[in-house]
DNA sequence: GTGGTCTAGACCACG
DNA sequence: GTGGTCTAGACCACA
């Protein structure tokens, strides 16, 4: 189970952690009711203070993606409110995007393009 | 010449002034060479401290939008710096997104349609 | 570290400092990854303002000379952004003072002789 | 008689002025005794606020560059102070540059290249 | 009047 | 503890 962080972003560590574990979730990377690591093992494997990883995981619990349940550990929740809530967010981002590029004069063949180009990229990346 | 800020918003206010400026230059509703604002003006308009808006200012100047003049006031710069500027950061943040999508399973086709579905909005909304 | 301010210089405090960290970046006085003193201590070493720190050591991680993490400190970037920036900037300056020089009338050749005294007055120093 | 300004300078522009007269007596485009335009013609002329050409005048006659004669207007003084003047800080200026250079690992020879290259644009500009 | 710099001191998110 | 943002208010050089 591996959770990629960048300490140089911007965005605070345990919300990348958040996103991490809602897209491996909705990706069906992780299975339900699957038991996630603890929160101090997975802080010392991530070398992260144990409190980041805490409040990471009280968000999760927070918007229904885990469960945890003191003395046995945390379970991913069984209905998979990850997925569709994961891709309705960043469908939602899209548009507004795509809709923002539109009033600034991006035609429209250029976005049909720049869907290519990442997908394209996508795919060399995992050759 | 109108700037909305959400004071409230997690982006900080010098950077929402600095996308507004930029914004409305790329969108041509600002003329090159347009004087803005004098700082002091602006922060008393917006109810913003001065050096709030001096960062801003500060900010459009070091990426070439705008020109400040120690005496004078700050003046649009004349070359459209700003329309490639904002095209730019648009379509990198578009970029992402659509990465994240396909890294999210979203399928190529999809965002195909919702580009789409945008461009039919926006022509709505000007009917 | 040491860091040397002229407070009654024509040039502003946080540019300074900018020029310094670079400096001595670039002449490896400073390891990369090195950690540098945190705004406050510096800004209480040096007897000025944080904010003042603060605004340097945002222009150097804005250039890629530093990284800041919040939490965390600020630490000299790795790659070394430092010593091709300082080259840069030195040998533009030279540039500009060597062109205003030929204005003026100064003979190429007194040029070449001013360069050829100034090493050897260096090679002297190390004797 | 033809005095060049940037406005968009980081320099101020009665200092431009100052060095723009400095200069042009310094290579001779001023004649010993000549008279200057008046202070409101010059300021007329350039575009620019009289008090600031007020303040180069002053500046100049305090470095004995001008002679200011109260109903009668500016002249330069008979002696070339400004030409010996004008060269020695160039040279001034250049000779810590290079050793600054020398101190940061750039080349000698390096620096005799830029020398030439600068020669060669100042030729190229006069075709 | 303008922009630019600096200080003093506050609050926040993060680790 | 760290860096980041913001305020209030001061002083300066410049036009």
């Amino acid at each position: 189970m591996v959770f990629i962080l960048d300490q140089k972003s911007r965005y605070p560590i345990y919300e990348q952690l958040y996103q991490s574990v809602t897209r491996m979730a909705a990706l069906g990377a992780l299975e339900p009711e699957e038991q996630l690591p603890s929160v101090r093992a997975l802080a010392q494997d991530l070398g992260v203070n144990p409190n980041t990883v805490q409040k990471a995981y009280q968000m999760l619990e927070h918007d229904g993606v885990i469960v945890s349940i003191p003395g046995k550990g945390s379970f991913l929740s069984k209905e998979g409110n990850a997925g569709s809530l994961w891709r309705t967010q960043i469908l939602h981002k899209l548009h507004d995007d795509i809709s923002e590029a539109a009033d600034s004069g991006v035609e429209k063949s250029e976005l049909h393009t720049l869907v290519d180009v990442c997908y394209e990229e996508r795919g060399q990346k995992h050759d």
